[in-house]
Formats: C-alpha cells, sequence, structure tokens
DNA sequence: TGTTTGCACATCTATATAAATGTATTTGTT
DNA sequence: AACAAATACATTTATATAGATGTGCAAACA
C-alpha cells in the first residue's frame, strides 16, 4: 500500500534529521501514525497518500494531544485532489499544516523552511513589508510607479507594505527581480500551527481541570487527583497528568490484542517521554510490557492517592528496568 | 443597480407577507439593508446580487446583532458564482441562510418551505429515516433489497434510516417512486441559523455584562447600568440594553448627515421595536428627529442612572408623539 | 480458522471560501 | 460643487471541505 511506503520514507528523513521516532500506530482507532521527538521538538505525524482524507475528528483529536503534550500536529502526504502536492509549499487540513515529504525534507534535514502557501485562490508568499517599502524608498521609486511596472493598482502595493495582503508567486518574482532583491518571508511550520488555534478551542483548556472522563476507571484515576484527556482514537484510552508525572493510560482486559496495543504505547511513551501504564480489567499474567506497566484493577481500588499511584508505577518500572 | 431592483422586489414580498419592512440602509459602512418584522419574526436582510460577496465581518455583526435583538439574520441574492440561484434551495454564507426571491416569496408568502440544501458535493435532501423505515418495513423489503433496486450499497440505506445522511436529488426522487411516498424533510430557514451557533459563539453572551466599550459615551452609557453591544458596520453605534428598554444608540455632531442617520434609526427601531437615541456631541437644534431622541452629550453627563435615562428618553419621545 | 462487522482511506463531485482587484458609489473635505 | 479618500460589491481563481460511497484490511466473533 502507497501509505506504507510513504510512512517509511518519512521514518527515514525524521531520522536523518536526527528525530527520535516512535512505532508506527497501526491499530485501529488511530489518530496519528507516529510520533517523533528531536529536542525539545515533538510531532504527532499523520500519514496520507492524499491529504484531503484527514478527517475533522481526527484533526481534532491530534491537536488536543498536541496541545496538551507539548507538541505539533503535522500531516505528510503525496497528493491533493489529483495533483501531487508542490514541494516547498504548505497546504492546511484543519489546521493542521500539510506538506510533502520534499517539504519535510527540506525544512528539518536541510533547515530550508518553504516559502509558499497554499489557499483558496492559488499559491501565496508573504511579502514583507518594511523590507519592500525600503527598498522601493532607496531607488526613490513612488509606489504608484511600482505598481504600473507590476502591472497591479497602487492600493495593492499599499496592502503589500502593510502586510495586509500576501502575494502570488508570479507578483513576488516579478518585484523581486525589480527590486533585485529577497522579499519573500520563510514559512515556520510549526508556529503557523500555534497562530492557527482560535479562542474558543483554548477556552476549552483554561478550566483548572478538564471535567470527569466517562469511563469508570479512567474517572477513578481522575478522582485520585489526575487531570485525565480522554481520547478516541488514539492508540491509548487517556493521558493521565499530575503535578509530577505524566503517562499514558491504556484499560481493557487481558489479551493478545492487549499485549500488541502496550508495545506500542511502550515505543510511543519513550519518544513523547512519559510513562506509560496499563489498567487490566481482571487479571494479568504480567506486571509490564516493555516499559508499560500493567496494573490491575484490583491494585487500582488499594490506591488512596496520586503519589500512591506514582510511587507504583516508578518502582514497577525500574523494576522492569533494573533486570 | 441591480441590488437595488432585488431590493423593492424583496419589500414587496415581505410586506406582502404581512412583514413591517424599515427604511433601506443606505448609509455606509452598512451591514444588513433591511429590518423586518412580522409578529414575533424579527429578520435582518442583507441583500446582494451576487451572495458570494458577503464578507465575513458583516456576517459576524449580522449574526451578533439578530441575537441580541432576538431576530434572524437572513441573506437574499440571485447569483452564486456564475449561476443564478436555485428556486427552492437554501444556500448558507458565513451560517447564515441565503436564499433567492421566489424561495424567500414561496417560504413566507405561500408558506411553502425548502426542501434542498446546497453543501459541498451538491444538493441534498434531508430524509426522515424513521417514515422511510416505516415504509419499508411495510412492503416487507430487506435493507439489501432496497438498497440494490436504488444501487447504492446497503450501509447507504442504513445511514439514511439513522438520520445520519442526507441523500442527493436524484436518490430521493427514485426512494419516493419506489416506495410511493414522501420521504423529504422540509427546512426551516430561520431554524437552520440557530443550529448553527456554536458553542463558541453562544459563550460570548454567557457573561453576565458585557466588556465595556471602547468608545467614551458608550462607556459612560455601560456605567450607568446598561448593557451595551457597539456595532461596527450598523447605521447606529451601539444597541444599548438595561431590564426595562432597549434602545439603539448613535454617537456623532450634529449635522446634515446625523440627521440622515437618526431618521433611519427612527425607521429601524419602529420596526424591532425599541427606542432610538442619538447622543450628540456638542450642540443639538432639535430635541428630536422623528422618534430618534437627541440628547446632548452635556445633558447625559447630568444624569445619574440608567432609571433617569429611560425616563428623559421617554419623555421626550412622548413629547413628540403628542404633537 | 473462517466469517462477519466495521473502520480507514481513496476518490469523485460540487459547494464554500479566501485572495486579489477593478469599478462604481458614497462620504468627507475644501 | 469639485475633488480626494474610502467602501461596497462584483468577479475571477484555485484551494478547502463535506457528502457520498466502494474497496480492502483489521478486529471481533463464532
Amino acid at each position: 500500500m502507497t501509505k506504507d511506503i510513504l510512512i517509511h520514507q518519512i521514518i527515514e528523513v525524521l531520522e536523518r534529521a536526527g528525530f527520535m521516532v516512535s512505532d508506527q500506530c497501526n491499530i485501529r482507532p488511530r489518530s496519528f501514525d507516529l510520533a517523533a521527538r528531536q529536542g525539545n521538538t515533538l510531532l504527532f505525524c499523520k500519514v496520507l497518500y492524499n491529504i484531503d482524507g484527514l478527517n475533522e475528528e481526527t484533526a481534532r483529536e491530534m491537536k488536543s494531544l498536541a496541545k496538551y503534550l507539548n507538541g505539533y500536529p503535522i500531516l505528510i502526504g503525496a497528493k491533493t485532489r489529483d495533483q501531487l502536492l508542490e514541494d516547498s509549499v504548505v497546504y492546511m487540513r484543519y489546521d493542521i499544516p500539510a506538506l510533502s515529504i520534499q517539504t519535510l525534507y527540506d525544512y528539518f534535514v536541510e533547515n530550508v523552511p518553504p516559502l509558499v502557501s497554499a489557499a483558496p485562490g492559488g499559491l501565496y508568499v508573504s511579502i514583507d513589508g518594511d523590507v519592500l517599502k525600503e527598498a522601493r524608498m532607496n531607488i526613490s521609486m513612488s509606489l504608484g510607479a511600482l505598481a504600473s511596472e507590476l502591472g497591479v493598482s497602487r492600493r495593492t502595493i499599499s496592502k503589500y507594505e502593510e502586510g495586509k495582503m500576501d502575494a502570488s508567486i508570479d507578483i513576488v518574482l516579478h518585484l523581486e527581480e525589480i527590486l533585485d532583491m529577497a522579499l519573500a518571508k520563510s514559512i515556520d511550520i510549526l508556529r503557523s500551527f500555534e497562530k492557527e488555534l482560535d479562542p474558543a478551542t483554548v477556552n476549552e483548556d483554561t478550566s483548572e481541570r478538564k471535567t470527569p472522563p466517562n469511563d469508570n476507571i479512567l474517572n477513578l484515576i481522575y478522582t485520585l487527583g489526575y487531570d485525565v484527556l480522554s481520547t478516541k482514537q488514539a492508540p491509548f484510552k487517556a493521558v493521565s497528568k499530575d503535578t509530577s508525572s505524566t503517562f499514558l493510560t491504556g484499560v481493557s482486559e487481558y489479551s493478545n490484542a492487549m499485549v500488541k496495543r502496550a508495545h506500542l504505547m511502550s515505543s510511543i511513551s519513550n519518544v513523547i517521554e512519559t510513562q506509560s501504564v496499563f489498567i487490566i480489567e481482571g487479571k494479568s499474567r504480567y506486571k509490564f510490557v516493555e516499559d508499560t506497566v500493567l496494573i490491575e484493577r484490583d491494585e487500582l481500588n488499594n490506591i488512596a492517592d496520586a503519589d500512591d499511584l506514582d510511587t507504583l508505577i516508578h518502582e514497577r518500572s525500574k523494576r522492569h528496568k533494573g533486570e
């Protein structure tokens, strides 16, 4: 399948850029396909051959996860509609930046940021208004003269200089030729997401603690004093957070599928630098699966507060790493 | 100009439907073009030859005004893109229903609601799932049989019955033919707006009182104890509200333009059933212009609280109507 | 270990929308 | 009344997006 080929290429690029990359999420339901970290930069990557396939629910979940864990959602693909993604262009899908592998490579490996963004009406470049104005002044060219030379209205040039309008690629090339200098502002892919966060979405997190989760066990964890962000499409049921620790939280009975999931959670938790915990309904055969700590529901019942649980997790995790 | 022709036709339709219609707003900046009321139904109409020309700011203002005054925003036009608006179809522009004059006529004069809505992908009709299911059961047809008869998948029929999917017009016609009954749900134009209000927008109004307005005089009115919704594109500067009264609020120096504005405000206030007040910076030649009460800024300074101002407005308004 | 169920995702289509911009009209100024 | 400045709005274009739906794979089930 094309998507798998893409994923392998993406892993290659990210590793080459010095990222630590998690296992691929191949368990349903899934929101992101890969987690990756380099220093302070944490990415949640979704991969689609056709970026138009991103659905709104998935986007929402990726955004809230990224925000909660201090990372960035990003969409990587090859096509939009019936054409290939253009390199060095940033597209947006539900406020998540979307790009081709080549653009990803340029950005993270070569440190060459893209200049062009796709928007209704075509492809556009942001112009640095101050630079433009200065350049125009330097050759003492009037606004009107530049406008007629470019073949646009005076008002348009004025808007460029005030930073109130982006320009089409042709216009920018022509302008740069006339003034013989670079005018395009480069796009910071990760920041472009932050800007897009509208006040309403941000609002949700203003409240001190999230509302109690619906799930029984998650609610129990909430009662212990954790902030619990439950997820619908991630390989874990929730992310739980208190002042001292954060852990991915799985919940289910012991089964083969559960073990698979615990492996994946372990890999992801290593990348995003959190603990990983699986609450088992009923009996568990083991105490951990890789770095995922398994806790039986009965054990959870005997726990008084968040500190107790933190301690249990740490001990069990240490015990595993000690062998 | 085409827009003016449209407006006259719209006024004709609305009056025929028993609406009281305000003067046309021909002062810039303007958000809506007409206010109209029939019984409890208050409309703020925007008219554009091409409905695509509605801009986001204008839409926002119309929505907040409508909400604040218990009315409905509506957009009426003739074209979208390069084609005429189809009759009996409801379009949406920034969550405001948009329709042709014919559709307006059918809805308000003939009481025939539209059935079709425009959405990405084309024109769609909502199906009443329960009716569909019952009809299918009645002729003891299996879901699969109906699906293959229609030429769609079983899943599609299932979604129709669960009300989770709208159907294209062709499909609905074919279905109604097979089952020999009406299945389409009619669209309540005004309600369709209410549903679109997202929680974020609604949230703004949750706060007991609005934030203080920037304008000096509006802020003074706010200090008196009024709730003040300031506007940017309406023929008045704000709408002020306390427990006992609501008034359109204009602010400016005395001038010809101001008198024109006061006339328009008078007409609008009659339709939306509020008072209308103009605060004059400096000297005013008159005490009222039609039903708009003129108050000098100095007079406002001598007023202690909202009750005082309410009293002044009522007296001056009565005095006018008494002559 | 097949069988069933349901999601992921690709794809197609036509609408909704943002940029860009010219033109006509209105407003404000002298 | 004449002129300048600002705004409304029509229009063009290409992207963003929602519906609709088939296909194939994964999970759940028997």
